[in-house]
DNA sequence: TCAATATAAGACTATAAAAGTCCTATATTA
DNA sequence: TAATATAGGACTTTTATAGTCTTATATTGA
Protein backbone atom coordinates (compact mmCIF):
# COMPACT_ATOMS: atom_id res chain seq x y z
CA UNK A 1 0.00 0.00 0.00
CA UNK A 2 0.80 3.42 -0.62
CA UNK A 3 3.75 2.99 -3.20
CA UNK A 4 5.70 5.46 -5.08
CA UNK A 5 5.39 4.37 -8.57
CA UNK A 6 8.92 3.58 -10.59
CA UNK A 7 9.38 6.54 -12.75
CA UNK A 8 9.72 8.66 -9.80
CA UNK A 9 12.04 6.06 -8.26
CA UNK A 10 13.87 5.61 -11.26
CA UNK A 11 13.82 9.74 -11.23
CA UNK A 12 15.19 10.01 -7.92
CA UNK A 13 17.79 7.13 -8.49
CA UNK A 14 19.17 9.21 -11.16
CA UNK A 15 19.07 12.74 -9.65
CA UNK A 16 20.80 10.92 -6.41
CA UNK A 17 23.55 9.70 -8.76
CA UNK A 18 23.94 13.34 -10.62
CA UNK A 19 24.28 14.95 -7.18
CA UNK A 20 26.92 12.33 -5.79
CA UNK A 21 28.73 12.02 -9.34
CA UNK A 22 28.58 15.67 -9.67
CA UNK A 23 30.82 16.71 -6.70
CA UNK A 24 33.44 13.86 -7.88
CA UNK A 25 33.98 15.32 -11.46
CA UNK A 26 31.93 18.04 -12.87
CA UNK A 27 30.58 16.46 -16.02
CA UNK A 28 27.60 15.90 -17.77
CA UNK A 29 25.73 12.21 -17.52
CA UNK A 30 24.19 10.74 -20.19
CA UNK A 31 21.03 8.14 -19.53
CA UNK A 32 22.98 4.99 -20.87
CA UNK A 33 25.42 5.08 -17.84
CA UNK A 34 22.29 5.32 -15.50
CA UNK A 35 20.56 3.21 -17.13
CA UNK A 36 23.39 0.68 -16.50
CA UNK A 37 24.14 1.27 -13.23
CA UNK A 38 20.55 1.03 -11.96
CA UNK A 39 19.32 -1.91 -14.00
CA UNK A 40 16.95 0.43 -15.37
CA UNK A 41 15.40 0.06 -19.05
CA UNK A 42 16.52 2.26 -21.11
CA UNK A 43 14.18 3.67 -22.90
CA UNK A 44 11.95 4.42 -19.74
CA UNK A 45 14.87 5.89 -18.05
CA UNK A 46 14.88 8.06 -21.48
CA UNK A 47 11.68 9.35 -20.42
CA UNK A 48 11.95 9.85 -17.15
CA UNK A 49 15.08 12.11 -17.85
CA UNK A 50 13.26 14.41 -20.39
CA UNK A 51 10.74 14.92 -18.12
CA UNK A 52 12.89 16.08 -15.41
CA UNK A 53 14.85 18.30 -18.30
CA UNK A 54 10.90 19.73 -19.57
CA UNK A 55 10.37 20.74 -16.00
CA UNK A 56 13.33 22.37 -15.18
CA UNK A 57 15.20 20.04 -12.63
CA UNK A 58 18.08 19.23 -15.28
CA UNK A 59 20.09 20.86 -17.48
CA UNK A 60 20.62 18.65 -20.85
CA UNK A 61 23.61 18.90 -23.50
CA UNK A 62 22.95 16.89 -27.10
CA UNK A 63 25.35 14.83 -28.71
CA UNK A 64 28.96 13.16 -27.99
CA UNK A 65 29.97 13.69 -24.20
CA UNK A 66 26.23 15.18 -23.74
CA UNK A 67 24.31 14.57 -20.87
CA UNK A 68 22.13 16.01 -18.37
CA UNK A 69 22.90 18.29 -15.10
CA UNK A 70 21.19 19.05 -11.89
CA UNK A 71 19.48 22.37 -12.87
CA UNK A 72 18.83 22.75 -9.21
CA UNK A 73 20.72 23.12 -6.35
CA UNK A 74 20.45 19.66 -4.42
CA UNK A 75 18.75 20.92 -1.17
CA UNK A 76 16.03 22.78 -3.49
CA UNK A 77 14.74 19.67 -4.79
CA UNK A 78 12.49 17.09 -2.63
CA UNK A 79 10.85 13.96 -3.16
CA UNK A 80 7.71 15.88 -2.83
CA UNK A 81 8.32 17.63 -5.92
CA UNK A 82 9.77 15.02 -8.02
CA UNK A 83 6.80 12.47 -6.82
CA UNK A 84 4.24 15.19 -7.92
CA UNK A 85 5.58 15.23 -11.48
CA UNK A 86 5.24 11.52 -12.39
CA UNK A 87 1.92 10.64 -10.13
CA UNK A 88 -0.10 13.84 -9.70
CA UNK A 89 -0.59 15.59 -6.11
CA UNK A 90 -0.13 13.77 -2.64
CA UNK A 91 -3.21 12.41 -2.02
CA UNK A 92 -4.15 10.24 0.61
CA UNK A 93 -7.95 10.24 -0.02
CA UNK A 94 -9.50 10.50 -3.37
CA UNK A 95 -11.10 13.21 -2.38
CA UNK A 96 -7.58 15.31 -2.04
CA UNK A 97 -6.98 14.67 -5.47
CA UNK A 98 -8.83 17.63 -7.08
CA UNK A 99 -9.75 21.09 -6.34
CA UNK A 100 -13.80 20.25 -7.00
CA UNK A 101 -15.49 18.21 -4.62
CA UNK A 102 -16.26 15.11 -6.86
CA UNK A 103 -16.18 12.47 -4.19
CA UNK A 104 -19.79 10.80 -3.62
CA UNK A 105 -19.02 10.40 0.22
CA UNK A 106 -17.89 13.92 0.77
CA UNK A 107 -21.23 15.24 2.87
CA UNK A 108 -21.54 12.19 5.28
CA UNK A 109 -17.86 11.22 5.24
CA UNK A 110 -16.72 9.90 8.30
CA UNK A 111 -12.99 10.34 7.90
CA UNK A 112 -12.30 13.29 5.51
CA UNK A 113 -10.47 15.66 8.54
CA UNK A 114 -8.35 13.07 10.27
CA UNK A 115 -7.17 12.01 6.33
CA UNK A 116 -6.49 15.39 5.67
CA UNK A 117 -4.03 15.87 9.02
CA UNK A 118 -2.46 12.83 7.29
CA UNK A 119 -2.07 14.60 3.97
CA UNK A 120 -0.50 17.24 5.60
CA UNK A 121 1.90 15.41 7.49
CA UNK A 122 2.54 13.14 4.99
CA UNK A 123 3.69 16.05 2.74
CA UNK A 124 5.66 17.44 5.03
CA UNK A 125 7.96 14.98 5.40
CA UNK A 126 8.29 14.35 1.80
CA UNK A 127 9.40 17.75 1.34
CA UNK A 128 11.77 17.19 4.04
CA UNK A 129 13.24 14.55 1.93
CA UNK A 130 15.91 16.59 -0.35
CA UNK A 131 18.11 15.23 -3.00
CA UNK A 132 21.00 16.40 -0.80
CA UNK A 133 19.20 14.79 2.63
CA UNK A 134 19.06 11.51 0.52
CA UNK A 135 23.25 11.97 -0.24
CA UNK A 136 23.74 12.13 3.14
CA UNK A 137 23.17 8.63 4.01
CA UNK A 138 25.26 7.79 0.76
CA UNK A 139 28.52 9.84 1.92
CA UNK A 140 31.54 7.99 1.68
CA UNK B 1 -0.11 10.12 -5.44
CA UNK B 2 0.38 7.66 -2.41
CA UNK B 3 -3.82 7.24 -2.27
CA UNK B 4 -5.23 4.76 -0.36
CA UNK B 5 -7.79 2.39 -2.91
CA UNK B 6 -11.32 2.45 -2.48
CA UNK B 7 -12.09 -0.47 -0.85
CA UNK B 8 -9.74 0.56 2.08
CA UNK B 9 -11.93 3.94 2.28
CA UNK B 10 -15.34 1.97 2.09
CA UNK B 11 -13.89 -0.20 4.43
CA UNK B 12 -13.27 2.28 7.11
CA UNK B 13 -16.53 4.29 6.47
CA UNK B 14 -18.28 1.41 7.09
CA UNK B 15 -16.22 0.12 10.29
CA UNK B 16 -16.47 4.11 11.63
CA UNK B 17 -20.52 4.21 10.70
CA UNK B 18 -20.15 0.95 12.85
CA UNK B 19 -18.51 2.82 15.79
CA UNK B 20 -20.96 5.52 15.66
CA UNK B 21 -24.13 4.07 15.60
CA UNK B 22 -22.96 1.15 18.14
CA UNK B 23 -23.27 3.98 20.73
CA UNK B 24 -26.10 5.00 19.94
CA UNK B 25 -28.62 2.06 20.06
CA UNK B 26 -27.27 -1.78 19.74
CA UNK B 27 -27.79 -3.29 16.57
CA UNK B 28 -26.69 -5.04 13.61
CA UNK B 29 -25.22 -2.84 10.67
CA UNK B 30 -26.55 -3.95 7.10
CA UNK B 31 -24.46 -3.89 3.72
CA UNK B 32 -27.37 -2.39 2.00
CA UNK B 33 -27.85 0.64 4.71
CA UNK B 34 -23.71 2.06 4.66
CA UNK B 35 -24.23 1.19 0.72
CA UNK B 36 -26.91 3.58 0.57
CA UNK B 37 -26.00 5.93 3.16
CA UNK B 38 -22.52 6.69 1.87
CA UNK B 39 -22.87 5.87 -2.03
CA UNK B 40 -20.94 2.60 -2.21
CA UNK B 41 -21.85 0.33 -4.89
CA UNK B 42 -23.82 -2.57 -2.69
CA UNK B 43 -21.89 -5.32 -4.18
CA UNK B 44 -18.31 -4.19 -3.89
CA UNK B 45 -19.08 -2.88 -0.14
CA UNK B 46 -20.62 -6.45 0.47
CA UNK B 47 -17.20 -7.87 -1.07
CA UNK B 48 -15.36 -5.87 1.85
CA UNK B 49 -18.04 -6.68 4.56
CA UNK B 50 -17.45 -10.08 3.88
CA UNK B 51 -13.33 -9.58 4.04
CA UNK B 52 -13.70 -7.61 7.50
CA UNK B 53 -16.27 -10.39 8.66
CA UNK B 54 -13.60 -13.45 7.78
CA UNK B 55 -10.49 -11.29 9.13
CA UNK B 56 -12.06 -11.04 12.30
CA UNK B 57 -12.85 -7.03 12.70
CA UNK B 58 -16.66 -7.52 11.74
CA UNK B 59 -19.27 -10.12 13.45
CA UNK B 60 -21.81 -11.28 11.24
CA UNK B 61 -25.05 -11.84 12.19
CA UNK B 62 -27.71 -13.76 8.99
CA UNK B 63 -31.28 -13.39 7.93
CA UNK B 64 -33.68 -10.88 9.18
CA UNK B 65 -32.16 -7.73 11.08
CA UNK B 66 -28.91 -9.87 10.85
CA UNK B 67 -25.93 -7.80 9.73
CA UNK B 68 -22.52 -6.68 11.33
CA UNK B 69 -21.48 -5.59 14.59
CA UNK B 70 -17.55 -4.79 15.54
CA UNK B 71 -15.49 -7.72 16.83
CA UNK B 72 -13.35 -5.19 18.36
CA UNK B 73 -12.92 -2.16 20.55
CA UNK B 74 -12.57 0.73 17.88
CA UNK B 75 -9.69 1.40 19.85
CA UNK B 76 -7.80 -1.80 18.37
CA UNK B 77 -8.92 -1.22 15.16
CA UNK B 78 -6.16 0.70 13.15
CA UNK B 79 -6.33 2.27 9.54
CA UNK B 80 -2.90 0.37 8.95
CA UNK B 81 -4.79 -2.94 9.89
CA UNK B 82 -7.54 -2.00 7.33
CA UNK B 83 -5.21 -0.75 4.25
CA UNK B 84 -3.10 -4.05 5.35
CA UNK B 85 -6.34 -6.23 3.86
CA UNK B 86 -7.12 -4.55 1.19
CA UNK B 87 -3.72 -3.32 -0.17
CA UNK B 88 -1.16 -5.49 1.56
CA UNK B 89 1.98 -4.43 3.49
CA UNK B 90 3.02 -0.83 3.52
CA UNK B 91 5.55 -0.18 1.25
CA UNK B 92 6.81 3.38 0.12
CA UNK B 93 9.46 2.26 -2.24
CA UNK B 94 8.72 -1.89 -4.27
CA UNK B 95 11.60 -2.99 -2.10
CA UNK B 96 9.79 -2.85 0.95
CA UNK B 97 6.90 -5.00 0.07
CA UNK B 98 8.53 -8.33 0.30
CA UNK B 99 10.94 -10.34 2.83
CA UNK B 100 13.04 -11.51 0.05
CA UNK B 101 15.26 -8.97 -1.93
CA UNK B 102 13.85 -8.46 -5.36
CA UNK B 103 14.53 -5.32 -6.23
CA UNK B 104 17.18 -4.73 -9.32
CA UNK B 105 18.49 -1.73 -8.10
CA UNK B 106 18.88 -2.90 -3.93
CA UNK B 107 22.67 -2.98 -4.05
CA UNK B 108 23.70 0.10 -5.88
CA UNK B 109 20.24 1.20 -4.51
CA UNK B 110 21.05 5.08 -3.07
CA UNK B 111 17.62 5.74 -1.48
CA UNK B 112 16.62 2.56 0.11
CA UNK B 113 18.33 3.89 3.91
CA UNK B 114 15.77 7.27 4.00
CA UNK B 115 13.38 5.57 2.29
CA UNK B 116 13.02 2.88 4.91
CA UNK B 117 12.58 5.57 7.40
CA UNK B 118 9.75 7.56 5.82
CA UNK B 119 7.89 4.14 5.85
CA UNK B 120 8.57 3.89 9.53
CA UNK B 121 7.29 7.14 10.45
CA UNK B 122 4.54 6.70 8.00
CA UNK B 123 3.56 3.06 9.40
CA UNK B 124 3.48 5.03 12.90
CA UNK B 125 0.87 7.54 11.65
CA UNK B 126 -1.13 4.75 10.47
CA UNK B 127 -1.18 2.81 13.34
CA UNK B 128 -2.10 5.94 15.47
CA UNK B 129 -5.12 6.29 13.41
CA UNK B 130 -8.09 4.26 14.89
CA UNK B 131 -12.00 3.87 14.66
CA UNK B 132 -11.81 5.47 17.85
CA UNK B 133 -10.18 8.56 17.11
CA UNK B 134 -11.12 8.94 13.88
CA UNK B 135 -14.96 8.87 15.62
CA UNK B 136 -13.65 11.82 17.73
CA UNK B 137 -13.67 14.00 14.83
CA UNK B 138 -17.16 13.25 13.83
CA UNK B 139 -18.57 13.50 17.55
CA UNK B 140 -21.98 15.35 17.95
C1' DT C 1 -43.16 -24.54 6.99
C1' DC C 2 -41.89 -21.20 3.80
C1' DA C 3 -41.01 -16.76 1.97
C1' DA C 4 -38.19 -12.96 2.77
C1' DT C 5 -33.84 -11.27 4.08
C1' DA C 6 -29.02 -11.01 4.76
C1' DT C 7 -24.41 -12.90 4.66
C1' DA C 8 -20.73 -16.08 2.00
C1' DA C 9 -18.01 -17.15 -1.78
C1' DG C 10 -16.23 -17.61 -6.31
C1' DA C 11 -15.88 -16.48 -10.99
C1' DC C 12 -16.14 -13.08 -14.04
C1' DT C 13 -15.79 -8.46 -16.76
C1' DA C 14 -14.50 -3.72 -17.48
C1' DT C 15 -11.71 0.13 -16.77
C1' DA C 16 -7.71 2.57 -15.69
C1' DA C 17 -3.03 3.10 -14.44
C1' DA C 18 1.65 1.65 -14.74
C1' DA C 19 5.41 -0.08 -17.23
C1' DG C 20 7.74 -0.57 -21.17
C1' DT C 21 8.67 -0.26 -26.44
C1' DC C 22 9.32 1.74 -31.03
C1' DC C 23 10.11 5.07 -34.39
C1' DT C 24 11.56 9.38 -36.12
C1' DA C 25 13.64 13.85 -35.52
C1' DT C 26 17.17 17.12 -33.91
C1' DA C 27 21.38 18.94 -31.97
C1' DT C 28 26.43 18.38 -31.03
C1' DT C 29 31.02 16.83 -31.38
C1' DA C 30 35.18 14.66 -32.88
C1' DT D 1 29.83 13.42 -41.81
C1' DA D 2 29.31 9.54 -38.90
C1' DA D 3 28.57 8.66 -34.25
C1' DT D 4 26.28 9.96 -30.19
C1' DA D 5 22.87 11.71 -27.19
C1' DT D 6 18.61 14.16 -26.21
C1' DA D 7 13.34 15.14 -27.73
C1' DG D 8 8.89 13.72 -28.56
C1' DG D 9 4.94 11.10 -29.95
C1' DA D 10 2.41 7.00 -30.58
C1' DC D 11 1.91 2.62 -29.32
C1' DT D 12 1.53 -2.04 -26.74
C1' DT D 13 1.66 -4.90 -22.77
C1' DT D 14 0.89 -5.85 -18.19
C1' DT D 15 -1.04 -5.27 -13.76
C1' DA D 16 -4.16 -3.41 -10.42
C1' DT D 17 -8.47 -1.52 -9.36
C1' DA D 18 -13.31 -1.36 -9.55
C1' DG D 19 -17.34 -3.37 -10.15
C1' DT D 20 -20.75 -7.26 -11.53
C1' DC D 21 -23.18 -11.70 -11.52
C1' DT D 22 -24.59 -16.03 -9.89
C1' DT D 23 -25.35 -19.48 -6.58
C1' DA D 24 -25.40 -21.13 -1.90
C1' DT D 25 -26.35 -20.83 3.09
C1' DA D 26 -28.19 -19.31 7.46
C1' DT D 27 -31.88 -16.88 10.11
C1' DT D 28 -36.18 -14.86 11.17
C1' DG D 29 -40.94 -14.15 11.44
C1' DA D 30 -45.49 -14.61 9.68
Amino acid sequence: MLHLNRKTEYALLALEHMCLKEKEKARHINTREVAEIYHIPYPLLAKVMQELSRRGFLKSLYGVNGGYVLAKKASDITVADIAQIFEGPLAVAECFRDAKITCPQWNDCLIKDPFYELNRKLHELLVEMTIENLAMSNAS
